[in-house]
RNA sequence: GGGCACGUAGCUCAGCGGGAGAGCACUACCUUGACAUGGUAGGGGUCACAGGUUCGAUCCCUGUCGUGCCCA
């Protein structure tokens, strides 16, 4: 028995726990053995994180693709799991220890701090996949993952080692973004560029061999600069080789202020003429810009920060060469000034001395770490990186060569943007959540990369006998004795970026490096489903990464959806308070009404803009459906064992059957074509506009009516019907389908599992036969019910005539409705209807459909005669006139009135066509279909305004 | 400054070379035996603006204005 209401909240958790105990979602299910594997991984969300409306759209859109693809016979794996996030999650663990008033992350040390991460995960790291879970994610979880497990983590070391050994992993001096808050490098994409209001502060360089004046503008030059403060580093003045104003003092020196350092003045094309005073200070230690210009005219860098961003002047051995002694006295009077007010006192101090000429206010982007929320610090320091630039070029091949299309196909551009001019990646990050890097030095510093500490130990004797700085003996009993060698190396305390565990994702996940069947069976990935704004975070990486370990593309399709914003169309973030709870809304109106908005809306190219007044409309589009199960229900509707819908006699019933399939052709083509909004659309009006609407109305009279053969054909074709309905549904609203399916027949197996109407592939007699014997073995997977087979072929079934006589009875209907409407008749009137010199084949139709258009139109009676008796309204419907005669009811007035605006309709239609046909270059251009459609329009509007006009005629004849 | 989108009904959005669509909101009527989380009928748009291509442009091209995002 179905439930008077539908309530979301009591079946989806129920449906939840029947998918879990059936193993549903299981990859490799006994069988699905010898069909094709269609793999999805899902994007790892972090493991701190939990629901926002990116994952809901995420994750929606690559459930109703595995439900799909499952249904159509597939052995789907959709791949589940969560990445560490290494800043975030040692970040929320040390607020955690803060809170808690104990001790910190230093104080207990590594081994305890991290200890206490795992402890965190374990506690609360599965919200995310809980909610995931409520979402519907048809996920197989017996395979869940996460980036440090001692699977992926072995994959980590094993790819770290072996592109070091090919020279694309390599240790570098650089310039990075460094966060002083975390006290670690970050990666340009997690930089996060704010517009802020700051200053130009324009500095007077005075000029060797000059004395400088502030009133002497020949005694030096003006640079302009955002960061005053970096000046202790400049090691050059940059002017533009081209600027008049500076050609003569090209080559020659300036004294740093307050320094006393003398710098170069150097001709490079980054200075911008236009920009500040055309000259700028050129720090390379400090700035991205200026450590290139640096590398070009060959000038030292000198850091003058430590990395809390504090001036590190005192024993700065870079800083203190070749300067004056008294110098030394302004180090340790600046020495260990934090940054912003190291800014200030320097301003000041270069006023005093009047080297500032002016300041001016400057709107500019400062970049932020998006964790940290401080301001970034460009920092020289020792990191790892991986030589991105080789590894890209098969990657843009793979996407040049179409091995990996895009969906849509204009983030090619944007790919191909970022991999052709990508940079090094820096991989290292100075934190202790993450994949602590495989890599030991020896006592002079030398490094020794391996898997394991054993193996690095080997090579670093080895090479220190060689090189005799051990003895051959010694090495022996090192190699032999694990006391004598202990302390001998030491590890490199880093660890590793999390996106470069993400980026070997589509084939850890699957137990890469070891050698198991999976990795053969379900890599490649067919589809990867992401927003834009993770291309060059994970999708390109793991391009990178999957072609040159795997020889193969990681994924043949990236489907980039839309990012949903909020109603004003900005992102939604936590900082701004836009956000809507994915969660919030499901608790609401459901999760089947949430995928199904996110579905609706998820047109190609176009960004969501989420109103909770769409979800309800789809909820109750839910309750819709949950009513038209109920009426089957209580009509005793059943679907009866080898019934075939193709095969049905009654016309209403062969009509349902040609709308189901039209409705089938649609969903299944708008779903392979990632047209999911199209899918939604075409099933949503056929679930409603066609089924509810129109074949349930018109089928009420027979269900009603005596028992017949009639009866018990419509009978078994609403039950065949909703069922198709069911499964065409199931991918966008899994729940309440599933539900239904359950509720509404004695069913052998699970919706989830059932095959998809369309499905090319159906099987033979003998092919159900073994399934259903492996289906038996396994006492876990749930037999397929026989019934399901009967064949309908969706793709290639057809009626015309019933589409013509059903379509006939909808127009006459809606007509004569429109007309009561406009003519103001009660409802609880009941009119008689005529049909004026009705066509053989209107005679021939009436009568099946009496009962139907009496009820649905509200008539007495429906006859026939030549002429259309007096005083009544008249209406044409497909070429007819059919006429309401109902002296004193009809208003002859308003009637008039009506067929006016009709025939000035027709008139309308009438005239834009002659307008075409009339116009020689149409009929001579225009493609032939075209034109002919045309003619047929206006004949057609020709024809109807003569009916019309004839109905006027004799309405005037009589009042 | 460079790149990518987008301006269609009051709102949120589809459509995209030959008759302007949906959901919500709105108006009127309906306690009709699945459903008021509903039914029936209806109102509402110079498809941002200006040029161009075309027999024909909401749709293609160019420009202008406006909005958003990404990168420098």
């Amino acid at each position: 028995m179905i439930e008077k209401n539908y309530q979301p909240a009591d079946i989806e958790g129920r449906m939840s726990l029947v998918w879990e105990d059936a193993r549903a979602f299981s990859a490799g299910r006994p069988d699905r053995r010898e069909a094709d594997p269609f793999t999805i991984v899902i994007p790892p969300p972090n493991v701190t994180g939990s629901l926002h409306m990116g994952h809901a759209l995420n994750n929606t859109l690559q459930d109703i693709l595995c439900r799909f693809e499952r249904m159509r016979g597939r052995d789907v794996l959709w791949q589940p799991g969560t990445d560490h996030a290494g800043i975030a999650t040692q970040m929320v663990v040390e607020r955690q220890l803060m809170e808690r008033q104990q001790p910190g992350r230093r104080e207990m040390g590594r081994e305890k701090f991290l200890e206490r991460v795992w402890q965190w995960k374990d506690e609360s790291g599965g919200t995310i996949i809980n909610q995931l879970k409520r979402l519907g994610a048809s996920c197989d979880w017996s395979r869940e993952r996460f980036t440090m497990d001692e699977g992926l983590s072995k994959a980590v070391v094993k790819v770290f080692v072996e592109l070091h050994r090919a020279g694309l992993i390599y240790k570098d001096k650089r310039l990075v973004n460094w966060d002083p808050k975390l006290l670690t490098a970050i990666s340009d994409l997690e930089v996060q560029q704010v517009e802020v209001k700051g200053n130009l502060w324009y500095l007077r360089y005075p000029l060797e061999g000059k004395t400088f004046s502030p009133e002497d503008p020949t005694s030096f030059i003006v640079v302009a600069t955002t960061r005053p403060e970096t000046m202790l580093g400049d090691t050059a003045v940059a002017v533009h080789p081209e600027d008049e104003r500076y050609q003569h003092l090209i080559g020659k020196r300036v004294i740093l202020p307050l320094v006393g350092r003398e710098i170069p003045i150097v001709a490079d094309t980054y200075s911008d003429p236009d920009k500040g005073s055309g000259a700028v200070k050129v720090t390379p230690a400090h700035d991205f810009n200026d450590f290139e210009i640096g590398r070009r005219h060959g000038l030292p860098q000198i850091s003058v920060f430590d990395k809390e961003g504090c001036l590190n002047l005192v024993d700065n051995e870079d800083y203190l060469r070749e300067l004056p002694e008294a110098s030394e006295e302004f180090a340790r009077e600046f020495h260990g000034i934090e940054r912003f007010a190291a800014r200030k006192k320097i301003v000041e101090r270069l006023k005093n001395f009047g080297f500032l000429e002016r300041i001016e206010p400057n709107t500019h982007m400062v970049p932020h770490g998006d964790r940290s929320g401080v301001v970034i610090e460009p920092f020289l320091t020792d990191q790892w990186y991986v030589d991105a630039k080789t590894l890209a070029q098969p990657a843009i091949a793979a996407v040049r060569s179409g091995a990996t299309t895009f969906v849509p196909k204009n983030w090619e551009k944007t790919y191909f943007d970022w991999m052709e001019n990508i940079q090094p990646w820096c991989i290292s990050r100075q934190l202790w959540w993450g994949h602590q890097i495989p890599a030991w030095y020896g006592p002079d510093g030398k490094v020794f990369v391996a898997e394991t500490e054993e193996e690095a130990i080997g090579h670093a004797i080895g090479y220190y006998v060689e090189q005799e700085v051990i003895t051959p003996e010694q090495g022996r009993e090192m190699a032999l004795d694990r006391n004598k060698r202990a302390g001998f190396i030491t590890r490199d305390e880093d660890v590793l970026d999390t996106w470069f565990s993400s980026a070997l994702w589509p084939f850890s996940t699957l137990g890469w490096p070891d050698d198991v069947p999976e990795v053969k069976r379900y890599y490649p990935t067919n589809v990867l489903v992401t927003g834009f704004d993770i291309i060059f975070f994970w999708v390109a990486r793991m391009m990178m990464m999957g072609l040159h370990f795997m020889g193969e593309v990681s994924f043949s399709t990236v489907y980039i959806h839309a990012l949903v914003r909020d109603e004003k169309g900005a992102k939604m973030s936590k900082s701004k308070g836009n956000v809507i709870d994915p969660l919030a809304l499901i608790d609401e109106y459901g999760a089947d009404a949430l995928r199904f908005t996110l579905a609706a809306m998820a047109a190609q190219g176009r960004d969501i803009k989420l109103s909770a007044s769409r979800v309800e409309g789809y909820r109750n589009f839910a309750t819709k459906l949950w009513n038209a199960c109920r009426f089957a229900e209580m009509n005793d509707c059943a679907l009866p064992e080898g019934f075939e819908a193709a095969k049905a006699e009654e016309t209403l019933n062969r009509w349902i059957a040609h709308e189901t399939a039209a409705a089938t052709r649609e969903v299944t083509e708008a779903i392979e074509a990632y047209r999911f909004n199209d899918a939604a659309g075409a099933i949503y009006r056929f679930v409603w506009n066609v089924y509810c609407d129109w074949y349930l109305e018109l089928a009420k009279p027979v269900l009603t009516g005596p028992d017949s053969a009639a009866k018990a054909e419509t009978r078994a074709m609403v039950a065949w019907a909703r069922d198709e309905i069911l499964k065409l549904l199931h991918p966008f609203m899994p729940f309440i389908t599933e539900a239904l399916w359950e509720t509404t027949a004695d069913r052998d197996g699970l919706l989830t599992l059932a095959p998809w109407p369309h499905r090319v592939d159906v099987p033979t007699v003998a092919e159900i036969a073994a399934l259903s014997a492996a289906s038996f073995a396994d006492p876990l997977v749930p037999p397929m019910a026989p019934s399901l087979f009967v064949p309908f072929d969706a793709s290639s079934f057809k009626d015309e005539a019933a589409e013509a006589e059903i379509g006939w009875v909808v127009d006459l209907v809606t007509a004569i409705r429109s007309v009561r409407a406009e003519m103001n008749i009660p409802p609880a009137t009941l009119m008689p209807l005529v049909l004026v010199g009705a066509s053989a084949e209107t005679g021939e139709r009436a009568p099946r459909w009496t009962d139907v258009i009496k009820r649905l139109a509200r008539l007495s009676d429906i006859s026939f005669a030549d002429r259309a008796p007096e005083g009544s309204a008249q209406l044409v419907v497909r070429g007819e006139v059919a006429a309401l005669p109902l002296k004193g009811v009809v208003d002859l007035a308003a009637e008039r009135t009506r067929l006016g605006k009709e025939i000035a309709k027709a008139d309308a239609d009438i005239e834009r066509v002659d307008k075409k046909l009339g116009n020689p270059n149409f009929v001579a251009k225009a493609a032939e279909e075209v034109v002919e459609e045309e003619r047929e329009k206006r004949e057609a509007a020709i024809a109807r305004k003569a009916k019309l006009e004839e109905a006027l005629g004799r309405l005037a004849s009589v009042g």
